[in-house]
DNA sequence: AAGCTAGACAACCGCACACGG
DNA sequence: ACCGTGTGCGGTTGTCTAGCT
């Protein structure tokens, strides 16, 4: 017997939002605040499954969402947890306020595992492509590499201190991923190439040389700023705290920014209106 | 102009976890 | 401890669009 369905999807709509769809979500989330998912396709009057709802706004109508394509700056972070974290993604979207763990995922998908491929490395172990050939010819290496790289869910703590280890200097002092130093030097096909070089001296740089633990500590303004989990799921934009009247840091801006931003609801669309108002919206 | 293709991104699905009863 | 429910997460699929032929 298997697990009950999420909602019965009889009747249900699926497919891509309509303006009126995403009007209803938002004014029911800025009216009522969020309780139960399930309920509220049922309230809002639409004809959605709660979860449908949930990752619509969490994924195109939060309004403290940051759109716009991603910074070289922000792809290297993405590189770097990716290498240290994996493939999860809600963690990695952790450290970008206004930035979701799908969008980071599809950029990864669409346009960095391209660009790291192109350098030639293997975006799933963030090595030089050749080595996995060496790796391949010496099993034991790989389990222990491999399971510092494939990371499944519970094994975060054993992970973060693998990452830990990973950090930690090597036995000439430098910082990093020694075996990524290493092969960096040892490719002879990209000792003339000076502009793939340079890229994976970058890449290399923030591999190994960045102190993950400054790298958080210079994210934590943001990282406090948002929520003390940084989660986007409810914490970030809270309607009912932005309701409760006891909030009185910037609320009154909030109010403002809130019908700013329920006036250029049509203007939404274009997502560029859209960052107009980020820079007014929710410092929360 | 029409058809095709690849890329980008939105949305869905199913599983796992958290939590309250 | 067990069960049911709600939610979060990651993988996958679907859809749209721009560019090319």
């Amino acid at each position: 017997m298997g697990r009950q369905p999420c909602c019965d999807k009889v009747g249900l709509k699926r497919g891509p939002w309509t303006i009126e769809e995403d009007h209803k979500l938002m004014n029911f989330i800025l009216n009522n605040g969020i309780h139960c998912w399930r309920m509220v396709p049922k309230l809002a009057g639409l004809l959605r499954c709660g979860k449908s709802c949930r990752l619509r706004w969490i994924n195109y109508l939060r309004p403290d969402l940051k759109r716009g394509s991603f910074t070289e700056t922000e792809e290297n972070q993405i590189i770097q947890l990716h290498s240290c974290i994996g493939n999860r993604w809600s963690k990695i979207a952790s450290h970008f306020p206004g930035r979701t763990d799908n969008e980071i995922k599809n950029h990864w998908n669409t346009r960095i595992k391209k660009r790291l491929k192109h350098l030639g490395v293997d975006p799933l172990t963030h090595k030089p492509i050749e080595q996995k050939e060496n790796i391949e010819e010496n099993k034991q290496t790989i389990t222990r590499e491999d399971s510092s790289s494939s990371i499944s869910q519970g094994q975060e703590e054993s992970q973060d201190s693998g990452l830990e280890a990973k950090l930690q200097q090597d036995g000439n002092g430098n910082r990093g991923f020694p075996e990524f130093n290493d092969k960096l030097q040892n490719v002879p096909e990209l000792a003339g190439f000076d502009e793939t070089n340079d890229l994976l001296k970058n890449y290399e740089m923030f591999c190994g040389s960045l102190d993950l633990g400054t790298f958080l500590l210079n994210q934590g303004t943001n990282i406090n700023n948002t929520s003390t989990s940084n989660s986007y799921s409810t914490s970030s934009f809270s309607v009912e705290e932005s309701n409760n009247p006891s909030i009185s840091i910037g609320e009154s801006i909030q109010e403002h920014s809130l019908q700013k931003w329920m006036d250029s609801v049509d203007s939404m669309l274009s997502w560029d209106g859209f960052n107009n108002l980020e820079q007014d919206l929710f410092f929360f």
